[in-house]
RNA sequence: CAACUGUGCCGGGCAACCGCGGGGGCGAGGACCGAAAGGUCGCUUCCGAGGAAAGUCCGAGCUCCACAGGGCAGGAUGCUGGGUAACGCCCAGCGGGGGCGACCCCAGGGAAAGUGCCACAGAAAAGGAAACGCCCAACGGAACCCGCCCGGGUUUCGCGGCAAAGCUGAAAAGGUGCGGUAAGCGCGCACCAGCGGCCGGGUGACCGGUCGGCUCGGCAAACCCCAUCCGGAGCAAGACCGAAUAGGAGGGAGAUAGGGUGGCCCGCCCUUCCCUCGGGUAGGUCGCUGGAGACGCCGCGGCAACCGGCGUCCUAGAUAGAUGGUUGCCACCCCGUGGAUCGCGAGGUUCCGGGGUACAGAACUCGGCUUAUAGGUACAGUUUUCAA
RNA sequence: GCCGACGUAGCUCAAUCGGUAGAGCAGCUGAAUCGUAAUCAGCAGGUUGUCCGUUCGACUCGGAUCGUCGGCU
């Protein structure tokens, strides 16, 4: 009891801002969430995504080589993971997510990230009431 | 206000907030995740992509495997001398080629060790030749003439002489000129090219001179010969820790349930359960960044590549793979039936608005090469020119 | 990241030792048919991925470059 409420009571300071999220890292993870998951697509992304019982949500990301050369696929990246950080908030159900890129956001700015991912998790009915 | 050549350098800058990876320190009690190995949190401080990080074309370090020694096979390199840990790299030179020039380019050993190829055309494509042709001095014919034989003359020819010219080809048996000849030929001579000997210079590639006999096609990025070098794989190397499941080895249990061996019993083996052990998968940790290190200065060191000495500094270490987002100001570039101003004009200066700032992301680490690259800049030099 | 293989007509493939790049399908024109398909005759279509080099001459030989496809956690 004494450990639980310390591990509880240390982070407040860490609390205040948005919790760090957690990721998707095992390649036998990724196998499962596309074997066994749903999915849903818009031009630029597919998302790939199955339900949990308990914890927070956990994402993952996938670009492929059809992308583009080194460069262009680590800036898409970037642009994925900055995007789920402004959205990680907003999503309330726990859940395995796995966004996989396509080529028609290639030339995507942040914006364009944003809304394409916000659509797809409004379509899987993923976030929150409030945000909704 | 020009056109170039060589050697280099930079690769947008500053500031604010949010976010990410790593090292150190503190919180810290072993709480949380995990079966274990191991990992996870907060605060603070420092650091955090390139000249090519790329292509993976060479050379090494490092690791494992193989290995007595030597040879064959296979591969790579190929003017000379240096540099280097090593190189197919770099520097300096030699030879050849290009450019008015500064300079640039060259896979640049051996064709007299041997084999092979040189299509079409052409007489002939390599120890070899004459169809068209040139010439009758000698040789051998034919016709005519000197009246006839002998002997001779003229013309013409070959089973005679020739390879110069013409023809073909990318390339034709040294080239040009003069002499010589029946016509010709290095047949003779001069110069040039090539070959060989000698002398001199140079470490050497080679260069210069001289003499000689007169002469030998090209292709080795065709096989090959010669000289030198090379064991193979690659950090997904490799080392350590190590579940679950299956299988292996050893020990034990059951008072013998089932099966096998056997005529039957004992015994032995398998199936069942427990414990121990080692191999090993998922997974984790290490390898993993301090090094042929960077920068600066010096040296009667070297033409240089480079070498030596001294001083200062620590400068990415991720593993679904860290550098991003939003702004502000400045720098540069482009666009404007935009405004102002100078100018007859092409156009220049300034303001405003909009857009853009290349090629591109470390993955064990170095030395090179090659390729991509907006724009800017330093030094030295060439040509034309009154002048750059 | 490391190690390999391959680029030829619109498509699928040939081309021996370096000597004028061919075949099938597809396409176009004509014949034949009332018309179409099949058939027959003819035609066009290629800087051999790109750029250098060796050679008298490169699909072929050598080098670089671009692209595609495999294998190894």
């Amino acid at each position: 009891m004494d450990a639980r409420f310390w591990h509880a009571g240390v982070p407040k300071a860490g609390m205040s801002s948005p919790p760090k999220f957690d990721r998707i890292r095992r390649r036998s993870e990724f196998a499962s969430i596309f074997a066994r998951g749903r999915s849903l697509a818009d031009y630029a992304l597919v998302l790939y995504w199955r339900e949990r019982t308990v914890g927070p949500p956990r994402v993952g990301f996938c670009v492929g080589k059809q992308l583009g050369k080194a460069v262009t696929r680590n800036r898409i990246k970037r642009l994925l993971r900055e995007s789920w950080r402004v959205l990680a908030a907003e999503v309330e159900i726990p859940a395995d997510l796995v966004f996989v890129a396509r080529r028609g956001g290639v030339c995507f700015s942040l914006a364009e990230w944003v809304a394409s991912m916000r659509g797809l998790l409004r379509r899987a009915k993923l976030l929150g009431e409030g945000n909704g």
